[in-house]
RNA sequence: GGCCCGUUCGUCUAGCGGUUAGGACGCGGCCCUUUCACGGCUGAAACACGGGUUCGAUUCCCGUACGGGUCACCA
């Protein structure tokens, strides 16, 4: 059984990063026939706020993503009590009384140095009685996991191969504030065991906190999960988040992207498979494989996003965009709009030729005579269009612009747009002996 | 600054000692077409730099440069 879990912690709406590791995590789990945990972080109740989390599903929703279960950090704050005491009992867990002010400029003193910033664990120098000193005082003491200096930290990591690490060159992780709250790093190792999460697929960023992990969920007598770190994201610039971190799923909605080209883009994205407008799921299930994600910072372009985004829409069937398309609009309707439009939003402005009210240009006297012409030859049919240039052809001295671009501004008052052949009988008989009329006056 | 990862056409990348360095998207041209789109054909376009190792380096080693990550009482 495999296990996944996406677990953004509800401080601001998801972005193509987030969105990113979410899918990637749920085509794991797709793949497998495993569970997709959503597991909202918010052990953070400065930070976290509800209606996030409600942006946060309704985000999932909308890309299709559905999970199979969902857990919350904030009801599980027993169990994280009861590893606390378990580590602490096990002397894995102790506490420190320096202030953050202390801890940075110990930091910048040994950066000065040229030297790594790792905490020096002063905190377990301290004797009972300077201990006691402190307490008296007044001051709370935060909490520190001790790490194991000896502990060779190996994993094979899904994307990364075989990746280690020297706790040395790691700091005591803080696990919980003065005030008994609870930082990232504990509670979801804990979470991970409880749930039976089996893979855990996160950004490079956390490829240190793994390191950390890996000594917890041993300290706790459980066998860590499997791990894979995939490449950052970074914007067009090579720059990371900044500007990707407000691209969020609003965003792209407003913009009138499809949750498919964001799936079939970020799918690949960064993998050595091409990156194609597939709207097909099961086709980007099939060939999702971590063996296949590069190792350097994959680039996200906007530009890349409209163009998949563009592909998808032009191959879209009628019975996938019918309930957002304007009233009136059929199936024939869709087929002769979709190839001129990036986003289905766009439908309005070419379905505006068909019902009306159109603009027309001023035609020149001899245009006039050729439209009041097209009036009497127009004859109505299958293909009314093709019947009308081919007579008009045959009867005039015209030929290609000459002969079609006045009947197309005549009847649609642009000079591009849908094919004609489709859209005349959409226009109708009647309306386009009207508009034709209208023009020849 | 330490540690980790990376650097191949514009972009995402394949490559794993000998290749005309391949693909996809994009771009140019041609064909099709009233326009756009689609489709077909075709073209331009890349191994960061410097040293080794080797008969031979895109590929292996070292260094340099550049980029990314991390070293939080954020996740």
């Amino acid at each position: 059984m495999v296990t996944t879990r996406f677990a953004p912690s509800p401080t601001g709406r998801l972005h193509v990063g987030n969105i990113r590791t979410a899918l990637h995590n749920w085509m794991l789990a797709q793949n497998a026939g495993g569970e997709f945990i959503l597991r909202i972080d918010d052990t953070d109740a400065e930070r976290s706020r509800e209606e996030y989390v409600e942006a946060i599903r309704a985000d999932l929703e909308w890309l299709g993503l559905e999970w199979t279960r969902e857990e919350r950090q904030s009801t599980r704050l027993q169990a994280y009590e009861a590893a606390f005491d378990k580590l602490r009992a096990a002397g894995r867990i102790y506490p420190a009384y320096e202030t953050q002010q202390e801890l940075e400029l110990k930091r910048k003193v040994l950066l000065g140095r040229g030297l790594p910033p790792i905490y020096d664990r002063g905190a377990l120098q301290l004797t009972d009685a300077e201990r006691a000193a402190k307490e008296a005082e007044g001051v709370q003491p935060h909490w520190r996991f001790k790490l194991n200096h000896d502990e060779a930290i190996e994993w094979i990591d899904g994307v990364r191969g075989k990746t280690k690490f020297d706790a040395k060159l790691l700091s005591d992780p803080v696990i919980r504030r003065a005030d008994g709250s609870w930082l990232y790093m504990l509670p979801s190792t804990v979470d991970d065991v409880d749930m039976g999460v089996t893979q855990v697929l996160r950004g490079e960023d956390h490829v240190s906190n793994t390191a950390v992990q890996i000594q917890m969920f041993t300290a706790m007598g459980a066998a860590p999960p499997t791990f894979a770190h995939e490449a950052l994201l970074v914007g067009k610039e090579g720059k990371l988040s900044k500007r990707l971190g407000s691209l969020g799923c609003d965003t792209f909605h407003e913009k009138g992207v499809e949750p498919e080209a964001i799936i079939a883009l970020l799918s690949r994205l960064g993998t050595s498979l091409p990156v194609e407008p597939i709207a097909d799921r099961a086709k980007l299930l099939e060939t999702f494989d971590l063996g296949t994600f590069g190792r350097a910072p994959a680039k996200f372009d906007d530009a890349e996003l409209e163009r998949v985004n563009t592909a998808i829409v032009h191959a879209m069937p009628f019975d996938a965009v019918k309930d957002r398309l304007p009233a009136g609009m059929d199936e024939a309707g869709w087929h002769a709009v979709r190839p001129n439009i990036s986003t289905v939003g766009e439908v309005a402005e070419w379905w505006r030729l068909v019902t009306g009210p159109i603009e027309q240009p001023e035609f020149s006297d001899e245009d006039k005579d050729y439209l009041s012409q097209a009036v009497e030859t127009l004859t109505w049919s299958d293909d009314p269009w093709g019947a009308l240039t081919a007579a008009l052809k045959e009867a005039t001295s015209r030929k290609g612009k000459q002969l079609f671009l006045p009947l197309r501004q005549a009847l649609t008052g642009m000079n591009h747009g849908p094919d004609m052949g489709e859209l005349l009988p959409l226009i109708g008989e009647e309306e386009a002996r009207a508009r034709m009329e209208k023009a020849a006056s």
